[in-house]
DNA sequence: GTGCTAAATTGTAGCGCTCCAAAATGCCAG
DNA sequence: CTGGCATTTTGGAGCGCTACAATTTAGCAC
């Protein structure tokens, strides 16, 4: 396959047409619509690609077409593992079409994320996908196709946005822990936009049911968060029988006060989470979650990112993607 | 600051030049060695720089120069967080540089590895750090400066070799427990690189205090490798009052056994894990375990990497970042 | 074979920057 | 003021590719 680069200069498509008997141009046709060349250059084309181990050069191309082929992916954190399904799932659609995906992490604070958006817009990539909170400057359009994943408090204009139906994730949960009977049902919310969300397919169930309203709303959804909604809300509510974790995370943090409390999952307390995080899956905790598909949500938003390079001015779309409820042992029938 | 950018072509060294007063050619100068300028250009060029909003084009530099200015980071599994602190480490020395790192997951299996190389390569990264197994083929060398992070099966030739002092932490492990009384530990171990220095230096000090050694060692890593560990050494040794797992993932499972047999932590067995992970730090686990200070790995490959770019030539080393022991609520003097 | 149109191929001018040799300028001793 | 040398600045030739106009070739009806 790759003959030996001992010194020897990486080829060009000159050398690739002198290979091939054709002229500079047809390669670079080739490469680009091969549809457009006849059977019998293309060919002839290809084999001399091949026999050289022709690689086009990025900067080239890019230089000339004014298009890198690539897209920056913004995110808050590194640590939120979700951000791992929605790359998988736009880079298997991305990759075959010789797009590459790359990463900035905004960290939250200050003017972290306007950092990071101007180092990825300097990479000139075109076109942006924001897994963050957007900054101000950025309201008013990012000058290249965008399109939000995730709640955000503001979307850019022009911007597609494409996130996880949580609202009805929020539902999916309380009618669970109501089929199995419990009636004084705790929730774990947080402030930002998901667990807005969550909270209120909750809450509208929840009523639905008539069954009272039992919530600690908290600034974060750390582990931390987690726990002392938790204390609150059994300190208040002893009677407690069902906990909905607005995520795994503030399970956890819900765990440490039952197993304080001498409070046991599920005989005394249900507990159910949200994300279907490794930290569900672990047979540790074998929490009972809610998987909101985010590799769902790569793949429609490489889909909406590739029709937005296509044309610009589509008109700006809002997608849901459907949740799915993971059943495991921290969930079970109400007992008292 | 950034003007409005409507239709306006971006500008280039030619509008600076013509700005400021100088050729294109001292502007390019400036932008790269500007102490060899001349005060009074070098300010009226960086003036025109601010003034005109200013950005080099990547693509253009990389053409002309053959360098990208961008680190290509290879790595197993996105889900393994500890190469976010790596990341983290080589970010803080390199952004500074105008180095962008990219990142490639090769998920283990067959030649995935391979391709997430030649992507990585096609994108003509100036070096390459590897934090993944190496492929057969990368053995004899990259093409392009190489640092491997991490115990790998073999480092390809040329290559530094920066990695964590896991022999130093299982000793470190051995013997904080060791220190609290305890004689019956069992570790739980896998079957990589990492693990097996773990395991050495833990072994090293266990036969030196003259302890029998209990060590149940699996094929992988994970949670249900713990699981399967802990079982088998309980089971075998029902006496065991303390278990070091090679990771905190394993610990987990360890977790799940002991919770399983009724065993309390850390009263009836101290439990010690690695890598500090964000599950260590949780308040429900409140893992002690030892931190491999990840980042610092990651700065001492940001600097090997740039002397390598510097001088390929230079002759490849080979560094131990050593690890820190962090107390928590796991481990407790021996009762039995 | 001729004339015409459509399809296939090629020539050429950049894209925005770096690099290096050549030119201009500055500085100092004599 | 001059020559000689170091320092600063400039001109211009690429880097490897694309885009588009210009040219050649193919295909077809007459």
């Amino acid at each position: 396959m790759s003959a030996t680069r001992p010194k020897t200069r990486r080829p060009t498509i000159y050398d690739v047409a002198k290979h091939a008997g054709v002229s500079p141009s047809l390669v670079s046709l080739v490469l680009q619509s091969p549809e457009r060349v006849s059977d019998k250059r293309r060919e002839a084309v290809q084999a001399a690609i091949s026999e050289l181990g022709y690689r086009p050069s990025r900067a080239a191309t890019a230089l000339a077409s004014n298009r890198t082929k690539s897209i920056g992916l913004l995110i808050d954190d590194y640590r939120n593992l979700w951000f791992v399904d929605l790359l998988r799932g736009m880079e298997s659609v991305l990759s075959d079409l010789g797009y590459h995906v790359m990463l900035a992490d905004s960290r939250p604070g200050e003017n972290r994320i306007k950092d990071a958006t101007d180092g990825l817009l300097a990479l000139h990539v075109d076109a942006l996908v924001i897994a963050a909170e957007p900054s101000e400057s950025m309201l008013d359009g990012t000058g290249v196709p965008t399109v939000v994943a995730g709640w955000r408090k503001g979307v850019p204009i022009g911007a597609d946005l494409i996130t996880n139906d949580d609202d009805g994730g929020g539902g999916m949960a309380a009618n669970h822990l109501l089929g199995l009977g419990h009636t004084r049902i705790g929730h774990l919310s947080g402030a930002d936009g998901a667990s807005a969300h969550r909270r209120a397919g909750f809450r509208r169930e929840i009523r639905a049911a008539g069954v009272e309203l039992l919530i600690a709303e908290s600034q974060g959804t750390s582990e931390e968060d987690g726990y002392a909604g938790a204390s609150w809300l059994l300190e208040r509510y002893p009677d407690i029988t069902a906990i909905f974790a607005a995520n795994d995370t503030m399970a956890m943090g819900a765990f440490a006060v039952l197993k304080a409390r001498g409070l046991r999952v599920p005989s005394d307390v249900s507990v159910i989470g949200y994300d279907n995080s490794p930290l569900a899956k672990s047979r540790y905790l074998d929490l009972t979650s809610v998987d909101n598909r985010s590799d769902l949500v790569g793949i429609d938003v490489a889909h909406r990112l590739l029709a937005r390079i296509e044309d610009p001015a589509i008109e700006p779309q809002k997608t849901l993607i459907e949740p799915v409820l993971v059943l495991r042992s921290t969930t079970a029938r109400v007992t008292r």
